[in-house]
RNA sequence: GCGGGAGUAGCUCAGUUGGUAGAGCGUCAGCCUUCCAAGCUGAAUGUCGCCGGUUCGAACCCGGUCUCCCGCUCCA
């Protein structure tokens, strides 16, 4: 089977079985938006809730916020999203392919730049120690041509930026005679701006109302909450503070099933250090968030390090832990050094101190961030896709089995009387009751004791307990493991023991 | 946004040169059944993605549009 076939398997089980809808599919759906139905919900929070556990339950310096979708505009003129996810585009009418325009300009600016270099480089093998390069500079005739090219190409271009003025920068690159570098052709289309992040409007009148955005990530949430959380917590550096909650990026394409949605959920969170310790926390929660990534089970073959070569504006180092999706090895994770980037930014911004005060040393000083970013439903497609097994059985037949780390799994026991008379139904809606305030539990007496288990299989459901003639006289019942398709006669007490063992946070980090 | 492929029942798909829409699985009701799907009986479910055009007549031909998958592009 192939990877794309693979794929669509994924994307129909997904749906056939009660995981992920598009969303409102009734009107043709809404491009790369998606709904989880009544088994995703239950997989996407116990996925949220594997990760709250091992990063705020589990650590007592990292606490949680949660912090709302809409903030003021200035936030993001602070963060650098308002510069940074605004691109201008073209398309080469020929080659089809789409550039940003404004890096188009800049390439051609760093063209002449090495032309100027060459010319330097010239002239140094020609006077060698005699070489004065303020003076060449100054004089040479090409060089002095080169530079104010540049500086009234820098002029207009920065003057088109500033006022998101398309025209002037489509002028530009006309007046330079910039070729596509494949179809080698000047025929493009008109430069269109392309905004990242949703707008919306903050008060109802129209004259009156602001313009906002949705957040395009979680960060800046915790950031402007920075030193209230800090003050009313009284915790010291270092120190995290982690949130889970929705963005929106209005992607250009925005593609393959869950994997990138305009909508999207993050689980985050931002480690407050010591400026120039970054380095030693970077490491270190590298390893602590592989390590929770291989704690699920999913083979440890399926992950891999990326390190950023490119680093983002407010980054000193950068890395994503990639997860083989069925579409290959793309980003899962992301843990980057933030600086103080985005708290210096906001004291800049607004004016406000957002110092922590070191009693100690008696000392302050803006902290370092240092950030874990997980996507959601990334998280919800990784465990999904690479749960989905089509197994072939000794006899022949074959199965469908989600096996899901029980821990994960929407539906953790199936209870199952063999038959649905003799008052086997009866004891199973005991059963039923008892399980139900612990665990997510369902109860299933129709059609044959096989077509069951293949049902529960299909759903991820890691135990079965099924209810026959014996249990009447013993009150034991069986077990029935999904992935080995073992049964054990049991127990009551031994029933419940071996699945809490199984399903205990503590068997799993 | 460009190029390729696709859209028919919950899922997988068939549907001949244009003539009132089918199968398998699943679902539901019942029967039969003492532990791993495919035993029996019955039932429900579709404006053939949507809109328009051609035609006496369109799932099928034409135009537009929406959605999904793949490649390119983009990606904090």
């Amino acid at each position: 089977m192939t990877s794309e076939e693979k794929f669509k398997k994924v994307i129909s089980h997904a749906k056939e079985y009660g995981f992920v809808f598009q969303s409102s599919e009734i009107y043709d759906g809404l491009s790369a938006v998606y709904d989880y139905g009544q088994n995703g919900t239950e997989l996407k929070n116990n996925i949220k809730n594997y990760w709250w556990k091992a990063i705020v339950q589990l650590n007592e310096n990292i606490v949680g916020l949660d912090s709302s979708i809409l903030m003021h505009p200035t936030v993001w003129k602070a963060s650098g999203h308002i510069d940074a996810f605004n691109d201008p585009l073209i398309d080469n009418k020929d080659s089809k392919k789409r550039y940003r325009a404004d890096i188009l300009i800049e390439d051609y600016i760093s063209k002449i730049e090495t032309k100027i270099q060459k010319e330097i480089f010239k002239a140094e093998k020609k006077f060698g120690n005699q070489f004065d390069r303020d003076q060449f500079l100054n004089t040479n005739s090409r060089v002095i041509q080169y530079q104010s090219k540049i500086k009234s190409i820098h002029s207009d271009f920065s003057k088109a930026l500033e006022n998101e003025d398309l025209i002037s920068l489509k002028k530009i690159i006309e007046d330079l005679e910039i070729a596509c570098p494949i179809s080698g052709s000047k025929n493009w289309t008109e430069i269109k701006q392309f905004n990242l992040m949703f707008g919306t409007k903050l008060g109802a009148s129209s004259e009156s109302a602001m313009d906002l955005y949705l957040r395009p990530e979680t960060a800046q949430g915790i950031f402007v909450n920075f030193l209230n959380v800090q003050k009313t917590s009284r915790l010291k550096i270092p120190f995290g503070i982690a949130q889970i909650g929705k963005a929106f990026r209005n992607e250009i394409v925005a593609r393959q099933f869950i994997f990138r949605m305009r909508e999207f959920e993050q689980m985050e969170m931002q480690f407050f250090i010591k400026p120039g310790t970054q380095k030693d926390w970077y490491n270190k929660w590298k390893e602590d968030r592989m390590k929770w990534h291989l704690s699920l089970g999913l083979g440890q073959e399926n992950y891999r390090f990326h390190d950023h070569e490119k680093l983002a504006h407010y980054a000193d180092a950068a890395c994503d832990i990639e997860f083989n999706f069925p579409f290959g090895f793309k980003e899962l994770e992301g843990i980057h050094s933030r600086t103080d980037f985005d708290l210096s930014n906001h004291e800049k911004f607004s004016s406000k101190k957002l110092k922590y005060f070191d009693s100690q040393k008696n000392e302050s000083f803006i902290p370092y961030v240092l950030e874990t970013s997980i996507g959601v439903d990334r998280m919800f497609l990784a465990v999904f896709s690479n749960s989905l097994c089509n197994e072939k059985l000794e006899n022949g037949s074959s199965r469908i089995v989600l096996k899901l780390p029980a821990i994960l799994a929407p539906c953790k026991v199936a209870i199952l009387p063999l038959l649905k008379k003799d008052g086997l139904p009866e004891i199973a809606k005991n059963l039923l009751e008892k399980l139900k305030t612990e665990y997510s539990v369902s109860y299933d007496e129709k059609d044959a004791i096989g077509r069951r288990y293949r049902r529960q299989d299909a759903l991820g459901t890691p135990y079965c307990i099924t209810i026959d003639h014996q249990s009447k006289e013993d009150s034991t019942y069986t077990l029935r493991e999904r992935d080995s398709m073992s049964q054990e006669r049991l127990s009551e007490d031994e029933i419940l023991k071996k699945i809490e063992s199984k399903l205990s946070i503590k068997s799993w980090m």
